[in-house]
DNA sequence: TAATAATTACCGTTAAGGCGGTAAAAATAG
DNA sequence: CTATTTTTACCGCCTTAACGGTAATTATTA
């Protein structure tokens, strides 16, 4: 299922749908993923500002990959 | 130029890649985007734990699209 | 070369993100 | 129904992300 991410508030109906596809209670993601329960509650009620390493721990427990569209590619040599 | 995710660090570099060839100083890319000039430097110096809404700033600018692949859908009807 | 401008690096302060603890609510069992 | 378990909601504290200001560095021009 790929989601082009439009808005934040896209992510957090994202995590919802796939931790309860997946049967897990915030409590039991928030310790596979290694953080606070209480992000997770807020994250799912609409909070904006939480940090990306907390979103890829979370992504990560939950098998979500991210792929990005960028104008330009990496420049490896200098 | 679509790049996947593995890394956190990985979005530092496609930044880098795309502000430069923008030809925007960070002080500018902050200014449109919104930020302070500091996390743009904190970003592009390794920094992991920033916010997201920082993240879509940026990324707005700089015209840079996220998708994210996930097993489940978004469920319309609860 | 020096002088100026532009960019980057870093410091100190402040607002808020994330944490555990616990109460409230919902689900399940007896 | 009540009792127990599970899940969700929220509070207060502590750490820290983001901020502006400024120094240091680099680029540009004469």
């Amino acid at each position: 299922m790929n989601t082009r991410i439009e808005n934040i508030s896209d992510i957090a109906k994202i995590i919802i749908a796939n931790r309860k596809k997946s049967n897990l209670s915030r409590e039991q993601l928030a310790l596979l993923a290694g953080v606070g329960k209480t992000v997770l509650y807020d994250i799912e009620h609409g909070k904006l500002t939480y940090k990306i390493d907390t979103l890829f721990k979370i992504f990560s427990v939950l098998n979500i990959k991210i792929t990005i569209e960028s104008p330009f590619g990496i420049e490896e040599n200098e």
